[in-house]
DNA sequence: CAGAAATCGAACATTCTGTTCGCTTTTATG
DNA sequence: CATAAAAGCGAACAGAATGTTCGATTTCTG
């Protein structure tokens, strides 16, 4: 890829995430990018299609290698899945959020864009898809997979709103152990303390 | 309320559920629903700010006595909530939804506006928040109150849009049964025949 | 019936979108 | 290094949608 396309296309990335930063997707349009980018108008349409293409290029360059990577964790070492570390999947993905590179946390809050939600929620099913055998433990009896599934993906989400949403103050460890134990697939963390004593 | 308005209030209402049915709220203009409607464009702006007004009058038009009527179940009779009705609440939400009128499905659909279910999910919660005894029951120890209340809210919501998303043939009590048990206001209710035996 | 209120419809300024085109700068290649 | 191809510029443009305005007309209310 020429130096001009990766500059331009960088430049538009960041100034989309900047904006993101402020307003709501919807209420950003192509003529604030592109000023604030410093690119032409043609160019930015020479990049991408509309401002709905633009959002789904970002989510990709944001998040896709994070998931591959996980797909591969998956299937080769299952150790990611294993019982000991059966969070460290949701942990790891909490923890790249957290660090909010590229302003990732905006794209979850609220007054945000369905878009990117969508685009996380599938790449999230197809990851636990992938190791159905793991999910299926907590899953209770006589409930359907793919609704299983579904809840899993969509808990995960809704929690990550939850959390950039108003408690933002909280650890990735401690949100991470309420989502787990909201889904079944730890048991009650202080119970054990409990039990112990 | 002059028979006039009610009348241009309802027209408007029938051609935005109408075309609700057909594309995406982000697609319908102001045009195409004031033709549908046959009332002039200053008619429509006379009645509703914007397009988002319209949509969140909608909601209130359609949920508000829903809510409202359960909310006073709630505080007023505890039976809606009581142990083997627990499920009564969710399951005639349900069947509000699967009835359809005014293509209330529509409205959850994927391809649908967040602003509906930001409202729809608002609901929930205070719903919920009114009943926080019943909700601490099945409350995980050491997860917040409000975690948990999301967490409810938020599974119902996802539930129904799986629900309405490619498993439509589903009967509203199966659905319930499934949302029920996976969130720990049930136990498995097939475990327990198995218990039987 | 008379005044008030709602609607009509047609026009209007404004904003945003997505495209086009001729010209300039940068890059890759032989 | 020379040069053609690729990328960007910027200015202009048509088209669509938004939200407003206003005088004329219809419908309601008292």
């Amino acid at each position: 890829m020429d130096r001009r396309q990766r500059k331009t296309r960088e430049a538009i990335f960041n100034a989309f995430t900047g904006l993101l930063a402020k307003k709501d997707f919807a209420a950003i349009t192509v003529g604030e990018i592109i000023e604030k980018a410093d690119v032409g108008r043609a160019t930015f349409y020479a990049h991408f299609e509309t401002k709905d293409y633009l959002l789904k290029e970002l989510n990709e360059e944001l998040f896709c290698h994070v998931f591959d990577s996980m797909m591969d964790s998956a299937v080769n070492h299952r150790h990611i899945f294993d019982c000991k570390e059966s969070d460290s999947l949701f942990l790891h993905l909490l923890y790249h959020i957290y660090r909010n590179d590229n302003h990732i946390l905006d794209l979850f809050s609220s007054v945000n864009n369905e878009l990117f939600l969508r685009y996380f929620k599938n790449c999230m099913i197809n990851l636990l898809s992938a190791r159905k055998d793991v999910t299926e433990k907590s899953k209770p009896k006589n409930v359907p997979s793919d609704f299983w599934i579904n809840h899993i993906a969509s808990a995960f989400i809704e929690c990550i709103r939850w959390w950039t949403d108003g408690n933002a103050h909280l650890a990735p460890s401690e949100v991470s152990d309420y989502f787990l134990v909201s889904v079944n697939l730890k048991e009650d963390f202080d119970e054990k303390n409990v039990d112990c004593c």
